[in-house]
DNA sequence: ATGAAAGCGCTAACAC
DNA sequence: GTGTTAGCGCTTTCAT
């Protein structure tokens, strides 16, 4: 069962293939009859027409390289969900590549959807990626390029992400509000741009009230519910004064609070506790978690409507590289109350 | 700035395009020293492949096409995880399309597939979906189809699901052993097959132990945390007895579990409590809930395997549809102990 | 071992 | 308002 082709429609109702392709693409110089006539026979052939042959001769693919680390962490599933409805919306559709934190992995992606003639590609940066050649190359080809979250300023592309040193700062200053007076962060040692952005917000809202910045109360680990857990244990164990604290994400924060519980320190009396990004699980814990909502659903919209409000303009590169900014928001549950 | 062809790299070593071709394909009656030559010019000219035009002719574009209801539900994002992981090692590429459970969008995009020449489609069935004349079309267009999870027998394809009344069964049994005697089941009046084979389950567990099937104790609602606790809140307002809960899926396992401490209704002491998804907030609510998990990234990876296994033999719906059936595991939690 | 030539199914400029 | 024609950049068969 052949595939039906414009000539099969052609050769059924007598006229040529061009006349088909125009009716089919509701061309104004194609008699009304003709456009009802083929568009019948269209349907009584069952013919789809071939994005392939359209795409080569025409130029364009209405396909969009959407590359990220994994799937399988809701901060980016939730972002692509956000990026392919927009995309959708506007007629793209999306190939998906998965880098898993490989740099070799993330440089396939990228020749894929070059081999692939994509209109563009939306990604965020794997961890272990240190060389942005791949990236950088996209921009001489003038290949539209799009980053988001784990954005990076050599690349120099437009992006979108959340104000990760505003967050940093809004978490810290509501402790501090609610009557904190000796918060602990909670970070990590992963030269990740924005974890390092809360620690800078975290120091600043200290500075900003008047509060000492102690090393003794910042503590570097790997992301995990363990690291919250033996961050307590050990300021516990060392007798070390606290009233706050403060995690990097929220998994950490979930081992501080399930440590904080376990040695019958109550929350949110003698110490409150925020973390940040704002995972399903935060609300429906007990006591629930107040946290940072990185926007993600939203994040990837955003990252969709630049990107084509950027590719309709045709210049992609010419201005300097427009950035998105979301605002954090701070989520206020019954840990820090 | 053109983009490099066969033909460039071919006038550059006064060679033809043909040639060029088969050295990059590295057909064997080329000599060593031109796959070379040619091998080191496409990279001098930063050679892309055109896959468009490789595929317009040669009738392979080497891309699955995956339609889900939604990528913002960890379910689901994590068997795509899965699909991906599996079919890039193979080669493959993914175009993803959510279906935000809407029949129509559906439709649109097993269009989209068929007119980007996909090799084959990956899906899970929107809710909304009653009419698989789409699906059942694929089959006919001999397109390979598999389904996973939402699967429909009345299209006849092969699939990948769990086997949800052995996990339906095996949650009752769990409740029964932990010696409940009157146990609900909430569940959903969305004509769904797994939902149904959940409750079959549940009714078989009851009749295998020797327990009543009572009507009263079943619900039908639309999923959502809302519904567990309204059969929770009826149940207690008609003073209906009752020791235990299985929710068809977490989300409203985790409505009734709220809405029972809410009632200052203990569990697992006076009701126990399973669910099933095993979502990331189960292992973290207090109390923690046991649930039964679906295995996601597993049943990707089998989709993809099986899908890829079935192409090869290049006679994807000539043998009886295959089918995979995974097995649920059992997650104790507090919630039923 | 290399080349010549046809054609995949469409778009788009140009004729009539 | 419809037809003719020339490709888009490859794969693939056949010839040399």
């Amino acid at each position: 069962m052949k595939k039906t082709t414009i000539h099969d429609i052609a050769r059924e109702l007598n006229i040529t293939f061009s006349t088909v392709a125009k009716a089919l693409n509701d061309h104004p110089r194609i008699a009304a009859a003709t456009k009802e006539a083929v568009r019948e026979m269209a349907i009584k052939l069952n013919y789809q027409q071939n994005k392939l042959a359209s795409s080569l001769r025409s130029g364009r693919t209405g396909i969009v390289g959407v590359l990220v680390p994994t799937l399988d962490v809701s901060f980016f599933s939730s972002v692509v969900h956000g990026i392919e409805t927009v995309m959708n919306e506007n007629g793209y559709n999306i190939l998906l590549y998965q880098s898993k934190e490989i740099y070799e992995d993330e440089i396939r992606g990228v020749d894929t959807f070059l081999q692939t003639r994509v209109e563009g590609i939306i990604s965020s940066v794997a961890l272990s990626t240190k060389n942005y050649d791949h990236f950088i190359d996209l921009k001489k080809r003038k290949i539209p390029l799009l980053m988001f979250d784990r954005t990076v300023d050599e690349i120099g592309v437009p992006y979108v992400r959340i104000d990760d040193y505003g967050g940093g700062f809004m978490a810290t200053e509501h402790l501090i509000k609610q009557g904190c007076k000796r918060i602990v962060h909670i970070s990590t040692d992963q030269q990740v741009e924005i974890f390092k952005e809360r620690l800078r917000g975290y120091k600043e809202a200290l500075l900003k009230y008047g509060l000492p910045i102690d090393e003794s109360l910042i503590f570097y680990g790997n992301l995990s519910i363990e690291l919250g857990k033996n961050c307590i244990k050990k300021l516990v164990d060392e007798k070390v004064d606290f009233d706050g604290v403060f995690a990097f994400e929220d998994y950490t924060g979930l081992g501080a609070l399930k440590e904080l519980k376990d040695l019958k320190i109550n929350v949110p009396e003698q110490v409150k506790v925020i973390a940040f990004a704002n995972e399903a699980f935060g609300a429906h814990i007990t006591p629930s978690m107040s946290t940072v909502d990185q926007q993600t659903v939203k994040m990837g919209e955003e990252a969709a409507r630049l990107f084509l409000k950027l590719i309709k303009e045709n210049k992609y590169y010419e201005n300097a590289p427009e950035q998105i900014i979301l605002d954090p928001i701070l989520i206020q549950r019954e840990s820090s109350q």
